[in-house]
Formats: structure tokens, C-alpha cells, sequence
DNA sequence: TGTACATCAGTGAACGCGCGTTCACTGATGTAC
DNA sequence: TGTACATCAGTGAACGCGCGTTCACTGATGTAC
């Protein structure tokens, strides 16, 4: 196949530049994170960053589609689950799911919402990450009052309690295994809406 | 009383600078606040602001001391409350009384958030401030299992909900008064750690 | 297949903007006598 | 009370660092004949 090295050598590169990028972000934050430490972790030119990406804002854009097609493809794989909230087990499947996609995304989901303190757009992208997760659980609890402004908080409950386990990793939660973690958060909703 | 004019002057421009900040950051977001931009907020040269603040930082630092010298003046001047927990009104009370603090200081509050961010010194703070309000809820909820990873997640879920209805003005929670915020958390509380 | 030219990914030194920080200066306030 | 000097808050132009971004260059890959 003519001309496929050039293209395969510079998609190689992206994806080293994409993979270091989440190392970095990981160890001192997207908003402390400058563009030659990403390319110095790449192990590539303060130049080479520019014949894939515009601005840092870019790389993090691409970053977020891909973890976006992973969420779908999560989506697709899982079996369909019970829609009905007032399950007990159709809520923890749903606070595992959520937990499970954070772990795996966390760099980028952290990076995204420090970016989105700074810019904007990014703050109306997280907007839109966040709801339809916010509104598929809204319509799960048509049966009690006020669905949107509960479905908020919940989801509000897990992000937050997440981000202090698995990124503040607070000493206080350090005793807590993942499943507890689960079971915690489950036990807090279920009470919390099925009374 | 001699040598007093110079020292109202210096102590009005801090007060002006300080007061300045807290508007500036309010609209625009601490960590895209330049300098020159609370200066000029004040109506003062960019020199001066060192002769009150070795940094912005150092400034926020000070708004951060204010406020807490407010938070202990609001337990000193309320009643004393009710510690069982398994009461609703209890319950009530306690989220109120953030409800409130969270509302009078919303401003450095996210200040505070978004430059833990940035900086290591500032996110111990953070931390070191959540504290004393988790290990007291803690204590009130000795009744139950894990009473400390409950604590924190049902304070996250209060800093969170506060969050998104009074800084981000979540359109899902338009409709929603103070008081009925107050009570879909205090709801949620009660049915989940009591059942 | 070979040669000559074109294109492209990558390089890294250099450029320049933005902004924090400094500093010589001003005028008002304070002090000494 | 008055005068002469000291001190201090405030000023704003200028300096310089950090970092994003550019660009002339290199060598490898692709294309044309």
C-alpha cells in the first residue's frame, strides 16, 4: 500500500502524544500541565505538537471523544438492566456502572472539569456529558416528586464521593474497598428515594 | 491620636483590594483573575497591591481567614442545636446552617476550590476545612456503620447540590426555592442514614 | 529498476506576548527641635 | 506654632521570566518519468 508509513508513523505519534498527555495530567493536572511536558514525556519535539493538535483544549477534545465512544461501547456491551428504581439492584448496577467508567476515565474526567473552570466551553461540554446520565435516571424516577432536581443530587452524591475515594483518596474512606464504596452509595440512594 | 490617617489609608485600600478580588471572582473565576484586573477593580495602580499581598494567593489566604473568623461568629451567635441525628429536625438545622454559609461565601468558597486545583498548599486547606464540620457530623452519626464515609459523602452531596443550584444555576433547578433545596437534602439525609 | 524532485513528519532554536513584579518617583503624613 | 527632614502609601512605566507558537531546516517517504 503506497504512502501508508508516513500516515502510520504520525498516528503513532498522536497516540503518544495522547497517552502521554493522560500520564501528565494524572501526575500534576491538566491546568499545571504545559505543552512541552507533554511532548518531553512523548518523547518528541516542542514542534510536533502542532502537526496534530491546535492548543492543549484540542488534545483534551480528542481525549473526551475517545472516552466518550468507550462509554457507548460500555453501554452496548452491558446486558440491559432493570429500569426500575425502586430495585435495589437495579440501583447498585447502576452506582457500579458509574464507578467502574470513572475509574477507568478518571484522568480525563478531572482534567475536564479543570478545564472547564477556565474555559467556558468546556464547562458547557461537561454540561452535556453529564445529562443524559442526569435526565435516563430523572425518567427512572417518575414515581417521586421533584425526578430532575433528585436525580441531580444523586448524581451529584456519586461523582463527588467517587472523586474523594479514587482521586483525593481520603484517608478517611482509605478502610473502603470499591464494593463498599458501592454498597455505601447504593444503600444512601435506595433509602434516600424508595424511603 | 498621631500617625493614624496613614494606617485608615492603608488598612481602606487593603479592605478596597480584598473587596475588589471577591467581585472580580466572582465573574470572572479566581484562577483567570490577573493582578491588574483586582487593581483596577479598585481603582488603584498595579504597585499597590504589593504593598498589601506578596501574591494572589496571599490575598485569598486572607478572604480565606475572614471567612472563617464569619463561621465561627455564626455557631457563637446560633442557638445550640439539637445533636441527635436521628431527628429530623436536626437534620434540617445542620443542612440549613450550610445552606446559608455556603450562600453568604459562595465566592471564596469556589476561589478556594479552584485554586486546590492549581495548588497543593490551598487543596490541604480545602481539606483541612471540611474537616472539623465531617469528624462533628461523624460524631453524630455514631449510631450507624461507617459513620465517617457517611459523613463525607452526605457533606459532598450538600457541597455538590449547593454547587450546581447556586454557582452553576443548574436550569433543572430553576424551579426550586432555597427552602425546598433544604428539604430535598434534608429528605435524602434523613431517609438514608436513618431508613 | 533507477533517478530526480516533491512532500511530509519531525526538530529545536528563536521569537514574542502576557503578566507578575520591581523601582525610582511623588506628594502627603509624621516627627524632631 | 513653625520649619526642616524622614517616612510611608501610592503610582505607573519598565523589566524580565515563562511558555505558547513559529519557522527554517533535516532526513525519510512518496511520486513521476
Amino acid at each position: 500500500m503506497p504512502g501508508t508509513i508516513r500516515k502510520a508513523q504520525a498516528a503513532e505519534t498522536e497516540a503518544a502524544l495522547k497517552t502521554a498527555a493522560v500520564r501528565v495530567f494524572d501526575r500534576q493536572g491538566y491546568l499545571n500541565t504545559k505543552i512541552t511536558d507533554i511532548t518531553a514525556e512523548a518523547g518528541r519535539s516542542a514542534g510536533s505538537f502542532y502537526n496534530h493538535f491546535k492548543s492543549k483544549q484540542e488534545l483534551l477534545e480528542s481525549l473526551l471523544a475517545d472516552l466518550l465512544e468507550a462509554g457507548d461501547q460500555d453501554v452496548l456491551t452491558s446486558a440491559d438492566h432493570s429500569a426500575d428504581l425502586r430495585d435495589r439492584a437495579a440501583i447498585r448496577w447502576h452506582v457500579a456502572q458509574y464507578w467502574g467508567f470513572f475509574r477507568a476515565h478518571r484522568t480525563v474526567l478531572i482534567a475536564l472539569r479543570q478545564a472547564a473552570l477556565v474555559d467556558q466551553r468546556f464547562a458547557d461540554r461537561a454540561a452535556e456529558l453529564l445529562e443524559p446520565d442526569v435526565h435516563h435516571f430523572a425518567d427512572h424516577l417518575a414515581h417521586c416528586e421533584r425526578p430532575e432536581a433528585t436525580a441531580l443530587a444523586v448524581a451529584g452524591l456519586c461523582q463527588q464521593f467517587a472523586h474523594s475515594k479514587l482521586v483525593e483518596e481520603q484517608p478517611l474512606l482509605a478502610e473502603l474497598t470499591d464494593d463498599d464504596a458501592i454498597d455505601l452509595l447504593t444503600d444512601m440512594i435506595d433509602r434516600g428515594i424508595n424511603g
